[in-house]
RNA sequence: GCCCAGAUAGCUCAGUCGGUAGAGCAGAGGAUUGAAAAUCCUCGUGUCGGCGGUUCGAUUCCGUCUCUGGGCA
């Protein structure tokens, strides 16, 4: 018997995701998620670029502005959400569209996450407290002690996987890879069609990104991480403001950079998550790779998707 | 026109007391299990501005030319 379908897009920033999206809920019974971990958060529009009150009146988009940006999100929050939303609708008959560029949350959805807990402040400040006090390298030596496996694949120098590798020890007195060892299969209820856009070249995305990022500028990008700044609860090392662009105006608005600098720093940045996003795209199982700058773009798109929704 | 300082990796520069050179950034590849637009790993041959000279050997010293700054006229 055959599962119902859940179609993947997925894409690069600035690769023309949203654009395609709009235009296939358009000529199909869809409804659309989007899978990207900036767009959760409100007021946090334009540097995101988040589709418009228009694009949005054409085709409406769950898990957006979801939280403030003094919350965090998760690949697990994501996992929950959208299996919630999925359900909802495919009781209304109709085929859910799952649309963005956080890979990382597709891949928890389509491979599972194990059944470890969430994040925890307090036991995150003391890990930190003690990495100020004794250095990262010295908890790679703890971890060694507790969890040798994740020990050897977690780099010393990557402290926030270290942190939570400590933290996941410390929250359950299981190890990570005890975690990992009882995942199991995941099972879904439904089957994914995987589909992604970008240009064949990298210099057009690359083009792309920077034309972009200075229309946002024009937009009004400073502005509204102004805005972010002067409200006083926020600072730069939350989830939200690390975001492309987002922290690159922030550290100008500290003054520790010259706004030109920031600019090209954040155009660099955003080019580099492009890269990441690429790189996870490169071997995913069963996806079909469409060419943004194909005039049938749509139509092969969605041939595609029917093709494979029968 | 004269004087001074530069000219080395895509960019900013270091360096070679004469034995053909290396950092940061950019870029590329990879990893990715509750922060993922995050976090981290790996990757550096380029007429060392052109042409001559000295030398076994010049990117390095000398001369000259070109270009770019700055100063003086």
């Amino acid at each position: 018997m055959t599962k119902p379908k859940v179609v993947c897009l997925m894409g690069p920033t600035a690769s023309g995701k949203t654009g395609l999206a709009v235009e296939l809920a358009e000529n199909h019974n869809f409804d659309i998620i989007s899978v990207d971990s900036a767009l959760v958060y409100k007021g946090m529009d334009i540097g995101t670029a988040k589709p418009d009150a228009a694009l949005l009146a054409r085709a409406p988009h769950r898990l957006i502005d979801i939280i403030d940006p003094l919350e965090a999100y998760s690949a697990a929050d994501f996992v929950t959400d959208t299996l919630e939303h999925v359900a909802q609708i495919q009781a209304q008959g109709k085929t859910p569209l799952l649309v963005g560029g956080t890979m990382m949350y597709f891949n928890a959805l389509q491979k599972g996450l194990a059944q470890m807990p969430n994040a925890d402040q307090a036991i995150r400040a003391q890990i930190e407290e003690e990495a100020t006090q004794y250095g990262w390298p010295w908890l790679h030596t703890q971890l060694q002690k507790i969890d040798p496996q994740a020990a050897e694949r977690i780099h010393p120098n990557d402290p926030q996987r270290l942190q939570r590798a400590l933290e996941v020890y410390r929250l359950t007195g299981k190890t990570m890879t005890q975690w990992w060892a009882e995942q199991g299969e995941v099972s879904l209820p439904f089957d994914m069609v995987n589909l992604a856009v970008m240009p064949k070249e990298r210099s057009v995305l690359h083009q792309r990104i920077e034309q972009r990022f200075n229309e946002m500028m024009e937009q009004g990008f400073l502005a509204e991480v102004e805005g972010l700044y002067q409200r006083g609860d926020l600072d730069g090392e939350m989830p939200s403001m690390r975001c492309v662009g987002y922290r690159q105006l922030w550290q100008y608005l500290d003054g520790k950079d010259l706004l030109e600098d920031a600019i090209f720093k954040g155009v660099v940045a955003t080019r580099q998550l492009a890269k990441r996003q690429l790189t996870w795209l490169r071997g995913w199982e069963d996806l079909r790779i469409f060419d943004s700058l194909s005039q049938d773009l749509v139509p092969e798109a969605l041939n595609y998707i029917e093709s494979r929704i029968i």
